[in-house]
RNA sequence: GGUGAUGUAGCUCAGACGGUUAGAGCGAUGGAUUCAUAACCCAUAGGUCGGCGGUUCGAUUCCGCCCAUCACCA
């Protein structure tokens, strides 16, 4: 069965490199686009660069270009990148495109004919410097619930609360400062909540495409359910209505029929895979593109259509975009394949550890984009857990499965072939390519890859690598060619041991397209395809003299590649907050829109003593102490440290204090640990407690001064 | 805070509809070998399957709570 599928990566955001992070996603949806063209299916792979949006605009005004010449410079840095890494789109286009236009206005055109387009009128800040709204990140202010400072308009970073930017006090815009007025505005909704798309989406999300295969993975489908509750449950669903809308000045695609208004850039980024696949087919002129998305004609077609996506764009894959698509008449996709994050080392990517690794750096440090394409493989399950990338692991999985096992089939065989028999092989040992027969007969294989579960795949192709280094052992070729007579058998051996290794190299195209086609040179073969009937290399077959085909991975050059992307100004950035701040809030959606992890910037072993000093310690003397009502593990404090009145803190002691033997005890405060809203009223710093952070031998142990610490001192 | 997930040998990960000795690769140790960019082959050691409690004849596998890590909250 040939089938014929759309399948696309995740649009990266025209504001930002390509890193390794992004690389997962990528990596995986082009290892399955291989793996279904081996098996005969015409696939069309696109991608696009999503370059709308407000973060954009104001990138290129800070450059001091036009914002097409930005995007259009870091389109030719993402296909790049892209190309390095072995990512083979068919069309690698933009959502600032004609297509993308007018597929946009179609949409939009068509939702509004089904009563799904409604406006409102909204409240939003302003800045009236800049002469524009502000989006929520582009707002900050002091957190309504604990005051801290500097907070971003849509939650603390301090005490973690969510709220509207309008709740903030003492509100200021982070692009020009100006303190932001209420300015209202008419906005586009799309009525997500209508009865019909809340219905739709329910089917939608937990149903399966027409080969039988879930349209979302369960933990995806199973996270959505917070969305879209449960059918006949009141109240369930918390779906509100979209705001596809914004004001001018915008870098997008303004409003048909509505001056000044844009579409969202989350409204137009999905709808650029239908552009990028229509202006493939404007180049192409073979492609039906309507067979491919048009509802009915999709159907009648039996196309599909596979999203590669990252999990921090669920939401957007899950809900809107099959919501637009179904009620403007297009196909809906048929699988959404939702990767996790990538961690470096186990720890989220940081700058300041040099694991923040741009895929341009990669490659100019002379690594081998087929290693991370190897790694990356034997860590993908198919599952959208995060990915953890061990450096140390990465050069024992390449070196070990690729050089040790896989590249040393040939290596050890090959010389024989050249040298006796002058690249000429001989009829192969049935018995011993037995069980790569029944291997590929059973088909085990391809359905790992199918299922995306390509840890699965690899580990069973790699058994494989086993029995065929375990089979020229047992052979001993060396031997055979010092004993006068055994020429024939030596001939065979080596024969054999070179269609295993043609399997393996099959197995792994997918994974590793660039050193597949250097086998194929060597066993001049035509291009492994994955169909029909197993045949071992014919017999008379001339191979090529062997060439090494790949190298170790070297420590050194990982260390180098770290060093490389150290960021040595990230502590002193750090210190730096506003501007760094910024740019960070600058950076927010191409993150919550690609993989990235966030980075974590502080990763120095040592702190300074003016890191110390910050924190202000205090001895305290408890003069109450009492249960919390409906709290498992805290008791309120009152606690003096000479000041007027005493301090409340929340601590979590309960476990192992009887609050009556506390009170009058003195013992250690961090006095100015930053207010902190708890459910049962605030806490105002924090007690100092001992405890096994391996948590092996229980117990905590508050400290107490010796005599003579009186309330208030400090403590350093 | 809410929600979803994860926690299995030194490392990276499989697995178990609950049931005799929990697996793989890498790493370690010992041996064998020299065709192969010291690769490969054989063998050995290593785990109270995060903690506590419950259901059960029996749980690491089911349930509850806790701890830790991660993500999302448009």
């Amino acid at each position: 069965m040939s089938r014929k599928i759309l399948v696309t990566n995740a649009l990266p955001y025209a504001n930002g490199d390509i890193h390794l992070g992004h690389l997962v996603g990528y990596i995986q949806g082009d290892i399955w686009v291989r793996y279904q063209r081996m098996r005969g299916s015409t696939v069309h792979y696109v991608c696009a660069d999503d370059t709308h949006g407000t973060p954009i605009m104001l990138r290129a005004e800070k450059e001091g270009i036009p914002p097409e010449t930005l995007i259009g410079r870091v389109h030719g840095e993402h296909l790049r990148d892209f190309t390095d890494f072995g990512v083979a789109f068919d069309n690698y286009h933009s959502t600032h495109s004609p297509e993308n236009r007018a597929y946009a206005e179609e949409v939009y055109k068509r939702l509004t004919a089904a009563k799904l387009i409604e406006t409102r009128s909204i409240e939003q800040f302003y800045d009236p410097v800049k002469e524009m709204f502000l989006p929520d990140r582009f707002i900050k202010g002091e957190c309504p619930k604990c005051g801290a400072a500097d907070q971003y308009g849509d939650n603390c970073e301090v005490c973690g609360a969510a709220y509207a930017p309008t709740e903030l006090k003492n509100p200021y815009s982070a692009v020009s400062g100006a303190k932001p007025v209420l300015k209202t505005s008419e906005h586009y909704f799309f009525r997500l909540s209508d009865p019909r798309a809340v219905a739709f989406l329910r089917e939608w999300t937990r149903g399966t495409n027409t080969a039988g295969t879930r349209r979302l993975q369960a933990e995806a489908a199973n996270k959505m359910k917070e969305w879209l509750g449960e059918e006949g449950q009141e109240g369930e669903n918390t779906l509100s209505d979209w705001d596809i809308s914004r004001d001018a000045p915008y870098f997008g695609f303004e409003i048909p029929g509505a001056p000044c208004k844009y579409f969202y850039v989350w409204l137009d980024a999905p709808i650029g895979y239908l552009a990028s696949f229509r202006n493939l087919a404007d180049k192409r002129g073979d492609i039906v593109v309507d067979d491919f998305v048009d509802a009915a004609r999709a159907e009648a077609a039996g196309t599909e259509m596979v999203h590669f996506i990252g999990k921090d764009i669920l939401y957007f894959h899950a809900l809107f975009w099959p919501a637009m698509l179904q009620f403007a008449g297009l196909r809906t996709p048929s699988q959404l394949c939702v990767n996790g994050f990538l961690t470096v080392d186990g720890a989220k990517m940081s700058k300041s550890r040099g694991t923040f690794i741009t895929a341009h750096s990669y490659v100019t440090e002379g690594l081998n984009p087929e290693w991370l394409r190897y790694y990356f493989a034997t860590k993908s399950n198919g599952t959208m857990e995060d990915v953890d990338l061990n450096l140390d692991d990465l050069i024992a999985k390449v070196n070990s499965d690729l050089v040790g096992k896989y590249v040393n089939i040939a290596s050890r065989c090959a010389g024989f072939i050249t040298k006796r028999f002058e690249g000429k092989l001989a009829a192969t040992d049935a018995a011993a390519t037995a069980a790569f027969k029944e291997a590929y007969a059973a088909g085990t294989i391809a359905q790992a890859y199918e299922e995306r579960d390509y840890g699965r795949a690899l580990r069973e192709i790699m058994h494989l690598a086993d029995l065929a280094n375990q089979y020229v052992n047992d052979r001993k070729p060396w031997e055979l060619a010092k004993q006068d007579g055994r020429e024939g058998e030596l001939h065979v051996v080596c024969s054999t041991a070179l269609t295993l290794f043609r399997d393996l190299t099959l197995y792994l195209k997918p994974v590793l397209p660039a050193l597949a086609a250097k086998v194929e040179t060597f066993l001049a073969i035509a291009p492994l395809g994955w169909q029909g009937e197993w045949q071992p290399l014919p017999a008379g077959h001339l191979v090529n003299v062997y060439a090494h085909l790949m190298t170790r991975v070297e420590r050194k050059q990982i260390d180098a590649l770290l060093e490389a992307n150290r960021d040595s100004l990230a502590p002193a950035a750090a210190a730096a907050a506003p501007d760094t701040k910024a740019a960070s809030s600058q950076q927010r959606h191409a993150e919550k829109q690609q993989h990235a992890a966030q980075t974590a910037e502080t990763a120095s072993p040592h702190i300074s003593i003016d890191d110390f000093t910050k924190v202000d310690l205090r001895i305290a003397k408890i003069v109450a102490a009492e249960h919390v009502e409906g709290a498992d593990k805290l008791i309120r404090l009152q606690l003096d440290i000479g000041e007027d009145k005493p301090r409340q803190v929340f601590a979590g002691i309960k476990s192992a204090y009887d609050p009556a033997s506390l009170v009058g005890r003195m013992t250690v405060m961090v006095a100015n640990l930053a207010p902190r809203k708890m459910k049962f009223g605030m806490s105002e710093g924090m007690v100092l407690a001992a405890s096994d952070p391996d948590g092996k031998t229980g117990g905590l142990y508050i400290l107490s001064p010796d005599a003579g610490a009186a309330a208030g001192m400090r403590v350093k």
